[in-house]
Parts: C-alpha cells; sequence; structure tokens
DNA sequence: CGCTTTTGACCTGCGC
DNA sequence: GCGCAGGTCAAAAGCG
C-alpha cells in the first residue's frame, strides 16, 4: 500500500477500474462481514435516474417476499470462507464486465422468479478462490446484477496499470471492508 | 495443445 | 422427513 487509506471511500474510482464506457453503474452494494444472522450493506445510489428513486437501489422489489439468498447466505457461511461480497448492479448490454480479472465460468443455472440465467465464475488465478456470480436483473435485462464473493488474494493486470496510473489504492477505494487484492497471501504461494 | 465454455448431474441447506 | 432451490462438479466439446 503506497497510498494514503481513504476513509471515506471514492466509489467512482472503482468505475474506473472497469471499463465502463460500455456499463453504466447503476448500484453498488457492498456486503461486508460473515452472513451468520445479519449483515451489513451499504448501498450507494450513484448513477441519476438511481438517485430519483426510479429503480430504488439494490433492493429487489421481492426481497421482502421471498427468502433472498442473493443477499444473504443462506448457508451460513460462504465457501470461500473470505467473508466478503459486493455486489454491483450496472445497465449494460454486455453481462461480463472486464474487471481486469480473469474468470472462468463454471456453471450456470436459471433461478426462480427469474426469466434469465444465472452464471457463476471463478478467477482463474491460481489458488484465488474469489468467485463472481453473474444475472441479469429479472425486472429490467437491461441492467446486469454482479456479486463478487470472496478478496483477491494477488492484483489484475489491469489492476496494477491503474495503480500506476492514478497513484491510488484503486481497489482499497471500493471497500473498506477487505477487498483488498493485495491481502497477505496467506495460501498462495507462487 | 491448453484453456475456456457448456451442460447435466449431483450435493447441500432451508422451509414446510 | 420431503421437496425445492441454489450452488458446484466434472466430462465433453469448442476455440484460439
Amino acid at each position: 500500500m503506497n497510498g494514503p487509506q481513504d476513509p471515506n471511500p471514492n466509489n467512482t474510482r472503482f468505475e474506473e477500474m472497469m471499463d465502463l464506457s460500455e456499463f453504466q453503474l447503476s448500484d453498488y452494494l457492498l456486503l461486508e462481514g460473515d452472513f451468520e444472522g445479519d449483515f451489513s450493506a451499504k448501498t450507494m445510489a450513484n448513477s441519476e435516474e438511481n438517485s430519483a428513486g426510479s429503480s430504488n437501489g439494490f433492493a429487489p422489489p421481492e426481497a421482502s417476499e421471498r427468502r433472498n439468498s442473493n443477499i444473504r447466505c443462506k448457508r451460513g457461511k460462504n465457501k470461500s470462507g473470505t467473508g466478503m461480497r459486493v455486489a454491483f448492479r450496472t445497465k449494460s448490454e454486455l453481462e461480463v464486465m472486464d474487471d481486469g480479472f480473469k474468470w472462468r465460468k463454471y456453471g450456470k443455472k436459471s433461478v426462480k422468479n427469474s426469466p434469465n440465467p444465472r452464471n457463476y465464475y471463478k478467477c482463474s488465478s491460481r489458488g484465488c478462490l474469489v468467485k463472481k456470480r453473474v444475472e441479469r436483473d429479472r425486472d429490467d435485462s437491461s441492467y446486469v446484477m454482479t456479486t463478487y464473493e470472496g478478496v483477491h488474494n494477488h492484483e489484475s493486470p489491469s489492476l496494477v496499470y491503474y495503480n500506476y496510473k492514478q497513484m491510488g489504492p484503486v481497489v482499497d477505494a471500493v471497500a473498506s471492508g477487505g477487498w483488498d487484492p493485495q491481502a497477505p497471501p496467506s495460501h498462495y504461494s507462487s
């Protein structure tokens, strides 16, 4: 870490990290800590249409009428054991955002109450257990719900570039809860 | 040739 | 205890 620790995460940094020329970051939901029982969530309405309350942020309208495993981890703990989850809602034609990391698709599942299938990705980096879920918003298919689970134990090639370019801990600015690509490599070697 | 994607089966947890 | 739904695995196929 060679940048100032921003106590007040600047969301726009993350937008810059990703190639948002084709995306419109509509919502950013940070889920941090473990998921046993309760969790803390912060939603940031970044887009003007969102702040206008048209889509009311991340919370799906059906959240209260069905068990929402999108937010709550129904198994009590996530398998990756990192206890860190970040969800985004972006307006995009593309389902997969280029966030600088390399992902390998390992599953696809159609979910109930949604006409669109959900795709499951794992980070291709060896030893990195970060997962990503991608699905289209069932109410507005022009939006893509992306959920990251876990913390990268490495930097992405493009992130190195961005760090260099912007002289700042890009990802650190995203989540103070542990979204740190330079996290101690507890089990990562080579 | 190596890596990624696809896809159906299997596993696990939760609600009833 | 049973059924459902979500999540993961793994073999086969495809692609660069």
